[in-house]
DNA sequence: CGTCGAGTTGACATAATTCAAGTAAGGTGG
DNA sequence: CCACCTTACTTGAATTATGTCAACTCGACG
């Protein structure tokens, strides 16, 4: 395909001009791919370079000095990655390829032409920006603030929600397709813990298991012990500049 | 004064022309005085307003709903507030007088012509974005991965730091202005687990206390403990679009 | 058929919270 | 100026949540 992932993503938001569009398709034009496990960067490396991820799945995260791991985020297509490359030379995070995947690099000198150029891009990336930082206030109130069972519970709806708005609907079960031990360090648990806890969701009648596949019984219930906020639901772009003809 | 906090902050990072100058000023025409303690955005409220910080603290925190409190970032002169309020109809996060503060507000509007008239400007908000999100991230990894003690050596880092920051030098003692009850909420413990922790820093001599005051004794390890890195050292704000004379 | 990684479970250890009691400091009304 | 409150801080003892360690199961894969 030829079209932009990005663009495909930012028109759930805003109809796009066509030059807009074409600035979004040119930030494309390189591909790399990486395999499952391959690392895209490395926290604390120098790098100069941010993606647009145009197919699978990458997981960012940051390594401790005592080795332990918190899991930041899980990207899909469209999400625009490696964002806070912007401002420093080196790499705070590191990125994964959890499956196979393909991302679009483009250097800090792609992002000022497409700023400087499409104002109102610029406002939508700062727009994105955004909603980044409240999904990981949302995360650090879960971690700080919740006991294990609810910030499982809410790590769950979060994958959920995100499969849901990928597909455009809402599948009965999901496959989380990460590991108890991630899930753990997605929450600041122990994965022997998050065991646990699924356990006890189950127990609970919120959610079944079969295999890997996870189906939520209870969405309201869920919903109030992993304190849940449907972000989505309340965005407003509409203030964002008139396109420029 | 009639110079603008916001433009006084960036200017730490880059040269602004005198139209970026003008518009930021103009940015800044209203103000609004809150006494400690005032509440100036409530989180779920509909809000349609940001704010530059002019003068005094403010703190910003969710609210879980079992009652318990999240705090997230303390804000001083200059700073950019209530930003996610860009992208989200209601508040996301309660903001909160601590001394007495001066705020500039404005409207989406306001935002909107910013962006659109000066894309260098805009292009800095992507990146202070950016940097408020590493910030974020910082915390996330702190809460969700080190141990009690460590996490209040962070948080007596952060906010020595930001103080240093503040006065252009780095003074010895500093005033952390906060309860023990809020940094508890800061740091995902309790009030009563933060002062033993406190009480085994002074005992480790890694801190020694008069009064509210607190003093770093043994800088190297208390970042050692508290993981501590320093992102302002590595900024790269090179790359921002040149400026239009 | 053996190995390996992930999941599961129990017993035990540790970290952090809760509860409770007391101290110190600052503010206020008499 | 003092007596009284109130709020924050401090500390100990008991309790609970979570982590650690170890053993076992299961399915995938070569």
């Amino acid at each position: 395909m030829s079209g932009s992932c990005f663009a495909e993503h930012l028109k759930h938001f805003v109809d796009l001009t066509s030059a807009e569009h074409d600035a979004l398709v040119r930030l494309e034009d390189a591909q790399r791919a990486l395999a499952r496990g391959d690392i895209l960067q490395r926290q604390g490396e120098p790098i100069d370079e941010m993606f647009v991820l145009k197919h699978g799945r990458l997981m960012s995260y940051v390594v401790l000095d005592d080795g332990s791991r918190q899991i930041l985020r899980h990207y899909y297509a469209g999400d625009f990655v490696g964002t806070s490359n912007a401002v420093y030379r080196c790499s705070s995070v590191t990125i994964v390829a959890v499956d196979a995947v393909t991302v679009c690099p483009f250097d800090k000198q792609g992002l000022r032409n497409l700023l400087e150029e499409h104002p109102r891009v610029a406002a939508m990336m700062f727009a994105l920006a955004q909603a980044e930082r409240v999904a990981l206030i949302d995360r650090l109130a879960s971690i700080g603030r919740m006991p294990a069972k609810g910030r499982v519970a809410a790590l769950l709806l979060d994958i959920h929600h995100r499969n849901a708005m990928l597909h455009d609907a809402v599948p009965a079960s999901f496959n989380p397709q990460m590991t108890q031990e991630e899930m753990g360090d997605a929450t600041g648990l122990t994965s022997v813990h998050v065991n646990r806890m699924m356990r006890e969701l189950v127990d609970d009648r919120l959610i079944t298991r079969s295999g890997p596949l996870v189906t939520i019984v209870d969405l309201d219930r869920m919903k109030r012990i992993g304190n849940y906020v449907d972000r989505h639901r309340d965005l407003d772009f509409s203030w964002l500049p008139a396109p420029r003809r």
